[in-house]
RNA sequence: GGAAGAGUGGCAGAGCGGUUGAAUGCGGCAGUCUUGAAAACUGUUUUAGUGAAAGCUAACGGGGGUUCGAAUCCCUCCUCUUCCGCCA
């Protein structure tokens, strides 16, 4: 969530980057809202703080009376802080109301964008931030769709996931289920080797750690939830691994964290059905590597496009097709300043698939979580929090089978093949 | 799931109704001494709100209560440890 600070100095950038990210007028309005309600915040807490102050001293003096055996006089103020309590009381309760409120409206704007954000409200308004200029691959004649060739091939049964759940969480058999191993493990091995620490964490979480990173309030109904332990089940490594920073102050020193892990991710995708839902595009279940990063304010861009690189890198290695956006500002997430995704092409369906979001939050997660650190000074500030798939699984799945599709079968991109152990699916 | 015990600062560990935001030790930081280091000694060392600052306020697992006053008493929830049960 955005800084109260800033919302109050900066009113006027605020509102301009929430213009770029295309909030509704009514968003815009909370901003003097907030401001007021911050102003009733902060004179209720001094209220009471001075009445508090004078309860502590006058509770001195009775208990300095008591001992000096002068009980009457003691009686006396004690019916004096009585009145003081009271007090207090409505003050507190101001206070509370106007904290909450605080809370409720501020958690409904969203991130501001970095400037170097383009402006727009569609996909369309993306900008390509690296184009793919190499030749597209030319399938034969009789090239397929990928949910067709993992038919053909035996590789991954949808019906079978419908009869075991439902729809969106396929069953992967074979060379299949080998090919997403292979992929995990790669993933994994090529984040360790750039410096990451390999986490393996619950894949169910608590409000708590739902809230911290950003997914409660506002994507409650995408998420799977445990009514009776009352547990989310995650959407995305992202929220579990970012977490183990929260409430934390770190040492300067502690720069660069870089932590990696593979999850599954469940999504509801409640309002998603109908379009592209097909084969592997849009899954309840799928598997993914995530990079996250919590890093000094100073070298967060620097650290994006490091990341941005590594996972280009993956894509490079896995010889497919992409190309990079930079999403505008309608675009992005919530809690985004700064989005590249990536896509790869999906020759069969002849349509560009996203495989990767990778994003700068600056402060807008640590905030919330309260990840600070101590700066050159001494001062506590809020770190920077990044992350990025690095990589999703089954969309990549999806475009490696119909890319490396020949008449043979399906070809294994050399970087994979130590991995899978094969170098064909025939 | 049942029983008992425990949760205090970066860590260890006192305090169990009043000047205790918290003894003491370790660690960290700064300094004295030293050619340098170690040792020793001195000082310093939680976070948040508010304020220009001094200061004031809050926090001893979370929440609530008793009291003029709570780290200390009561209730409740959570977590941990040990024992029993169940189980990959």
């Amino acid at each position: 969530m955005l800084e109260i600070g800033i919302i109050r100095e900066e009113k006027e950038r605020v509102l301009a980057g929430l213009r770029k990210k295309n909030v509704s007028d009514e968003q815009l309005n909370l901003i003097d809202k907030i401001i007021s309600e911050d102003d009733k915040r902060k004179s209720a807490q001094t209220k009471m703080d001075l009445l508090l102050s004078k309860t502590n001293k006058l509770s001195d003096e009775i208990g300095n009376l008591f001992k000096s055996g002068r009980a009457q006089e003691a009686q006396a103020l004690k019916s004096e802080v009585a009145d003081l309590k009271e007090e207090i009381r409505t003050h507190e309760s101001v206070l509370r109301e106007a904290k909450e409120m605080l809370d409720e409206m501020i958690i409904q704007l969203p991130n501001l964008p970095h400037s170097s954000v383009p402006f727009g409200s569609k996909p369309e308004e993306n900008e390509v931030f690296k184009a793919w200029t190499s030749e597209m691959p030319q399938l034969g004649p009789n090239a397929l769709p990928h949910w067709e060739l993992a038919e053909k091939y035996n590789l991954i049964s949808f019906k079978d996931g419908v009869t075991l759940t439902g729809s969106g969480f396929p069953v992967y058999k074979n060379k299949g289920a080998r090919l997403q191993r292979a992929l995990i493990n790669f993933f994994l091995d090529e984040a360790i080797a750039a410096g990451y620490q390999e986490i393996q964490p619950p894949l169910l979480v608590n409000k708590e750690t739902a809230r911290a990173t950003g997914q409660l309030p506002d994507k409650e109904g995408q998420m799977y939830y445990c009514e009776k332990d009352d547990f989310y089940l995650i959407p995305t490594a992202e929220v579990p691994l970012t977490n183990l920073y929260r409430d934390t102050i770190l040492q300067k020193s502690d720069f660069p964290i870089k932590l990696t892990g593979y999850t599954p991710c469940f999504r509801r995708e409640a309002g998603s059905y109908g379009s592209d839902v097909k084969g592997l595009n849009r899954l309840h279940q799928f598997d993914k590597i995530e990079i996250v990063r919590m890093e000094h304010p100073d070298h967060s861009y620097n650290v994006l496009m490091e990341m941005v690189a590594h996972v280009e890198g993956l894509l490079v290695k896995l010889e497919l097709p992409y190309r990079i956006l930079r999403l505008c500002g309608g675009d992005m997430s919530f809690n985004s300043a700064l989005t590249f995704d990536f896509e790869t092409w999906s020759a069969a369906q002849e349509k560009w698939l996203e495989v990767s979001s990778v994003s700068n939050f600056e402060t807008f997660q640590s905030n919330r979580m309260k990840l600070r650190f101590k700066d050159e000074e001494g001062k506590t500030r809020l770190a920077h929090t990044l992350n990025g798939s690095a990589l999703a699984l089954a969309r990549i799945v999806a475009t490696l089978l119909e890319n490396h599709q020949t008449a043979d079968g399906i070809r294994i991109p050399k970087a994979l093949q130590a991995y899978t152990g094969f170098d064909l699916i025939s």
